[in-house]
DNA sequence: ATGTTGTTTGGTAACGTTTACATTCGTTTA
DNA sequence: TAAACGAATGTAAACGTTACCAAACAACAT
């Protein structure tokens, strides 16, 4: 079929030891190795992956597991991933879960045939809740959301300070009814709303949250549900981009105006959240950083396999926008 | 280290070959196959895809080339063509080449050497032009953009015809200065462009057209100085939607409003073209379909390598939003 | 000269599968 | 009853690499 190691050594009128070394930079006479890069280029000889990687025990290809790249935070993820793993002459198989534990058990098995180097992966809290590392031969580098404490590494945001930094905004600007809708499926979500209440705590004010399906459709049916009750929030907080699109199309079909009839803030810094009205209020994440991160974690993790687990912490940035532009001077607390 | 099909031979008292048969469905009695079975639950065997590939020549992989995945088009397509792979049992290896023609021909050689079953790759007009598939050992899908005609299979949108819609629209919508901006480096531009230029033709209107390269960034500036110069178009026709969302973001800037001063149609239903004033025109464009249509496409080529090539047409639709509400009645031709 | 070292090179056994071929055994047919 | 067949199983040779080991050879110190 197409030309192997066999036939380059052949042609240079040397060993396939020699031809294996000249391709991995072993130590061969300038001579020879000239020959047999001829010999390659010649003949447009390629190595096949396959062979090295059962040979060499080395697959060179990691694993990512998201819910769905369709989601722009994974699509920024897996981007950044990607550039960081072929910078790494490493390849990315990369699997979508759908936030399905099932699904998420599939893939993880396939990573176990495909003998991967590492995974990335950002777990439903039912996977990570029970996730046993030692079960698989390879490292796991939790992102967005956290595994079993100590048990993986990890790269995440600081969800409760930022939970906490969109409700001081809140009251700062003004609000004091501020509700709060969550993701039902991972930790971020918690953990976003554990800042949200201890911000309303500490400021004696009331909270009032709403868990929901980690879908545009759920969020917006539970805002629509919110807004038929007898008195909504001055202000919301959503906990990210999906649940967030799905609000505004609640308000907007509804004909409520932002922030007029009620204030908008949320996580993730999508293209659109500057096109509504004049602006969301979002907290950014570094959704580039945390794919390169993730992916350095797993590099340095692989050279060094006794290192302590590790748990990179992010800060987002609040981005100040129209949607919670204030009602009025602030009232005195 | 991991367990092996040895291994698991050993336990069930059966020869290597008969465990691989059980494994891939060959005839073997139903008490061994049991037998084996129990085996492989009790060790957790797991295949080693290296070694069955090696040996196969099967590599159960295909690769997806596309300039960038954060450009939702190819995230939606790259999301159908993993979803239709692994219900073939095949794995996704996915490139994002930038429109650098130096990454493409990299990447092809990288699928050269993964020995992959096939590719689907949507390339810039450089490479399209001068594509030799004779020169790979995998057959190639052309997605979105078509390579040399005839010579490789391809699935993309009737590009013409939707750049007809749009002026058709326009026009009947009481627009006479239609402008087209188009990007500057695929052969769709192009093709878009043809049709935009046939319809203003046929109405006896005359054409004025930008090429710009394809980001965001490059589109507000060329919409910028469109501005500033005397007199710019009433309307104005964006090939795709990464240029839309460089216009949206120019005429804002500028504090110009849409349709009121300047009417905005193109290609590309993402997200935010619903949340732009009451919404933006565009062509919306089976993105999914396109992604299961090259994966289809893939796998009846590798089944039967004789077919003759085919091109695959799908049709955009229109979406008629604000953006292009018209001014007043149509003036009679 | 001779032994000692070090550096290139070649031969070949793995790596974990699949598969062509040989073997065995039970069943049918003349 | 023996010959002929077919199905189920085992044996061993690939697949294309890498890496271990030994051989060859040059350079150097004795």
């Amino acid at each position: 079929m197409s030309v192997k190691i066999k036939d380059v050594a052949e042609l240079a009128g040397v060993s396939v030891a020699t031809v294996s070394r000249v391709l991995s930079n072993g130590s061969v006479s300038a001579a020879l190795k000239t020959r047999v890069e001829e010999a390659v280029a010649q003949l447009g000889y390629r190595p096949n992956l396959s062979a090295r990687r059962l040979r060499s025990q080395l697959s060179q290809t990691v694993g990512l597991i998201v819910s769905d790249v369709r989601n722009p935070f994974f699509t920024a993820v897996s981007r950044a991933v990607e550039d960081a793993a072929y910078r790494a002459g490493m390849r990315v198989i990369l699997c979508n879960a759908d936030e399905d534990p099932d699904k998420e058990a599939m893939y993880l098995r396939l990573m176990q045939e495909e003998r991967v180097s590492g995974v990335i992966f950002s777990p439903t809290s039912v996977t990570a809740g029970r996730f046993r590392p030692e079960r698989f031969e390879f490292p796991v580098v939790m992102i967005d959301r956290e595994g079993p404490p100590g048990l993986t590494d990890a790269v995440v945001l600081d969800n409760p300070q930022a939970g906490r930094l969109l409700v001081e905004h809140l009251i700062a600007r003004g609000y004091r009814k501020i509700g709060g809708l969550f993701g039902n499926v991972s930790t971020t979500g918690a953990a976003r709303r554990a800042g949200y209440e201890a911000a309303l705590a500490q400021h004696g004010l009331p909270s009032s949250v709403r868990f929901v399906a980690p879908s545009t459709e759920a969020a917006s049916t539970a805002v629509r549900a919110w807004l038929a009750e007898p008195d909504w929030p001055d202000a919301l907080v959503v906990s990210n981009g999906l649940l967030l699109l799905g609000a505004v199309h609640a308000l907007t079909e509804a004909g409520l105006s932002i922030p007029g009839d009620m204030a908008l803030a949320g996580f993730d810094n999508d293209v659109w959240t500057g096109l509504v009205g004049h602006g969301l209020t979002v907290i950014e994440q570094p959704v580039y950083d945390i794919g390169v991160v993730a992916m350095e974690m797993l590099l340095s993790r692989l050279e060094n396999p006794s290192l302590a687990k590790r748990k990179v912490v992010l800060n987002g940035a609040l981005l100040e926008r129209a949607s919670t532009s204030g009602r009025g001077a602030a009232a005195p607390s």
